[in-house]
DNA sequence: GTCTATAGGCAGATAGAC
DNA sequence: GTCTATCTGCCTATAGAC
């Protein structure tokens, strides 16, 4: 059976990965230690280092993690919604309530600090990237061929355009705090799919 | 006058934020130090403090002055280009220009380390953004008045996606070293206002 | 303006007891 | 698994000589 019993919280190195990953994506991977994370969970870094050997791997695990909640997400943004508009919108919806929570995403954020990740966590950002790009690329395949969407150009070089859209959208709103400065840039870059 | 001797260089400060302005595009803001910096010059760290007083002045200075050259950028367009469509294409000819060179807009990777920002960093880097916005809905107004330019929704808003269409292109495109990634997705936001 | 020397703190990480 | 204790290294920053 799944759960032998309650974990309330769940175990010490899925909160580890939350507070990372809440840490992370709010100050980027090298704005927050080993230190921020141990003080909130009320442990010593010596016990972090006994879950994650060291900070690229728990960099690593995070990443992991992260895109296969994202990978979930997709497949029931599939199963529920039959249309491409629709799943886009939802897409598009998942970015907001990533942003809702004052947090870049987690591979947009580890983008801008590229160049100083070590190698691990630079293949799975860029794997992130491109499981997205498939994705949105079946998504527009599919609303073209039903004649819901159209657009120009081919088809994985409009789904880049989606993902780096909504990236940058993030990117940008959240300096200024405003959620409806990301809405509008999200509803225009799929407006401009429907025209 | 304006320069009594030549500087084939650069006086000391002038060098200090060309070093540092590479490093942070690159690396990040938390991603650098002053010993990166001095090493590069072959000064010491001192020496360096006697110019900024701290980091958080450094970053400051970076902000001001590539925001100066910018709106430096901005206006030379407005002074050789007519006509709207131009103007845009050559705005983002700018972002290419930077990305080929390998790094990232200066405000779009501290966009991403916002939180860690001291706060007059933080101001500096909105102020960036809102000019660029000023000047695209500038742009755009003078595109729409001559009916070189159509669009839905309000100057501002379509302003707002274009900057920050820019940055998540370049933030999404530099991880895979292609420039033609962004060049691509530069012209998909471009098109949406002519069609 | 630039240096040497150094302070004080925090970083990531390890050994070994419990 | 978690702790204490500790290490080494790098960080930002300063004092004071030249």
């Amino acid at each position: 059976m799944a759960a032998t019993r309650t974990r309330r919280q769940g175990n010490t190195a899925e909160r580890i990965l939350d507070v990372a990953e809440r840490l992370v994506q709010s100050r980027g991977f090298n704005g927050f230690s080993y230190a921020n994370v141990a003080a909130e969970l009320d442990i010593t870094t010596a016990s972090l280092h006994y879950h994650f050997p060291g900070k690229a791997e728990l960099g690593e695990a995070l990443i992991v993690r992260y895109a296969a909640r994202f990978a979930d997400a997709l497949e029931q943004i599939d199963d529920r919604l039959p249309g491409a508009p629709a799943k886009l919108d939802a897409y598009a919806g998942l970015y907001a309530d990533v942003l809702r929570g004052k947090r870049m995403c987690l591979c947009g954020i580890l983008a801008a600090e590229y160049e100083t990740l070590p190698e691990p966590m630079r293949e799975a950002v860029v794997r992130f990237f491109d499981d997205n790009v498939v994705w949105l690329t079946g998504v527009l395949a599919q609303g073209q061929a039903a004649g819901a969407l159209s657009f120009e150009g081919s088809l994985s070089d409009a789904a880049e355009s989606i993902l780096s859209g909504l990236e940058g959208a993030m990117l940008v709103a959240r300096p200024y705090g405003d959620l409806t400065r990301f809405q509008s840039a999200a509803a225009r870059l799929l407006s401009a799919l429907t025209d």
